[in-house]
DNA sequence: CACCGTCAAGTCGCA
DNA sequence: TGCGACTTGACGGTG
């Protein structure tokens, strides 16, 4: 939805779905024991605009009581992180003032869902304008000035290049604002070259009180073919484990592409989770595997053999590097002719016929891996074929 | 089906 | 002075 189509009807339709979606997810994240967890700013479209002024808080406050209390029953904290655009310190009063009742509805989420102050919403500090010290000041003027709601959930992070580290942690001293440290906006805006990461996170671990709830913090990699900044598709397990084991307790979020997928591999990598989690997760993954490196598919089966050991690690040290081998057709089609093993004896002529074009148009060169894919989707879906359907095979 | 532009927000930096 | 980049994911149009 635009503002240019905006509607009653669409707009209650798109929350209701929102909402739908939001609770799928939360269960994701009890059944994974995904701990933290980032809300979506779009979860009501146009939330804070004059675009959107339906009684949506009033029309909705059940399903927000029962998704809150899934978040709080498991031991969940969330986050809510407004855009880029949410610009408080802005000399110009209409873009604070719009900043604040995006705070506002940030804020008014958090409320419905019932949570306390340990879930946060994490702002940066906004535009420099030439000046600093006087930036700086504007936001401390506007934080004074929000309600005491949106203060006590509020944190400050260091962003990629305007205002570092220090910058946040000198506004944290002046207000009591907890910070969040972002260890790879601290890589391209970095406050002093010969601080560590570590030495960051032990400094603003203070600026949490016990109300905050634990110190968080944001973790991602840079992806290598893209610019300085951007993040890496997933979470590669050996730096996040030399990271992980240096650090205090603390919260930690991942900033990465693959999401769900990362963390999961990073909680299965930092506790024992049972070998029956690792099966799982294989399972998840083994399709793909099979279509980029078939060796590393035997290396992973006969690592998952011995039931008495746990070897996360290594099982995903063999995802990562098949995953960034490159897929030849040989192997894309022995990986589909597994697949379509499940559809073997279920597919009606018709769809077989389809299958079997699909792989033939592929393989001779005429059309792309994603189409045989698709048609295999396709079939996974109309058969509810849950183990493939919840794997990875036709995402990644 | 791949690819690109558009939408929404606000600021910065380069031409 | 003006416009592209930044970010996100969905969606629409083109070839």
């Amino acid at each position: 939805m635009t503002l240019k189509n905006v509607n009653e009807e669409l707009l209650f339709k798109l929350i209701e779905q929102n909402l739908a979606a939001l609770e799928v997810l939360v269960g994701y994240n009890i059944r994974n024991e995904i701990k933290l967890f980032r809300i979506s700013s779009d979860l009501i479209p146009f939330g804070s605009s004059w675009a959107n002024n339906l009684p949506w808080p009033e029309r909705y406050a059940e399903d927000f009581k029962r998704i809150g209390a899934k978040i709080r029953g498991s031991g969940m904290r969330v986050s809510l992180h407004p855009g880029q655009y949410t610009v408080l310190n802005s000399p110009d009063d209409t873009v604070a003032r719009n900043a604040a009742l995006d705070l506002d509805y940030h804020n008014l989420i958090l409320d419905l869902l019932g949570l306390g102050q340990e879930h946060k919403i994490i702002l940066h500090l906004g535009g420099v304008y030439n000046d600093k010290t006087a930036a700086k000041n504007r936001f401390i003027e506007r934080w004074l000035a929000l309600s005491p709601g949106v203060r006590s959930r509020l944190v400050l992070e260091n962003d990629d290049r305007l205002f570092n580290i220090s910058d946040v942690i000198d506004v944290s001293c002046r207000t009591g604002i907890p910070v969040v440290y972002d260890n790879l906006h601290n890589k391209t805006n970095p406050a002093d070259p010969g601080v560590s990461d570590l030495d960051w996170i032990r400094a603003v671990a203070g600026t949490w009180q016990t109300a905050d709830g634990k110190p968080k913090i944001h973790y991602s990699q840079q992806n290598p073919e893209k610019k300085p900044g951007a993040h890496s598709t997933t979470i590669y397990i050996d730096p996040f484990l030399d990271f992980y084991k240096t650090l205090p307790d603390v919260d930690i979020m991942l900033e990465v592409k693959d999401k769900n997928l990362s963390a999961v591999k990073c909680l299965n990598c930092t506790s024992n989770r049972g070998i029956s989690a690792l099966e799982a997760e294989w399972g998840r993954y083994k399709y793909s595997i099979l279509e980029h490196d078939p060796a590393a598919y035997q290396a992973i089966r006969t690592l998952l053999k011995d039931k008495e050991r746990y070897p996360a690690v290594e099982m995903y040290r063999l995802i990562e590097q098949a995953l960034a081998t490159r897929i030849n057709v040989g192997n894309a089609v022995n990986a589909a002719q597994h697949v379509w093993g499940y559809f073997k004896y279920k597919a009606e002529p018709a769809e077989k016929k389809r299958w079997e074009n699909a792989l033939q148009k592929y393989i001779s060169g005429s059309a792309t891996l994603a189409s045989v894919k698709n048609a295999l989707q396709k079939l996974a879906q109309k058969h509810e074929v849950d183990y493939l359907n919840n794997g990875y095979y036709f995402s990644l």
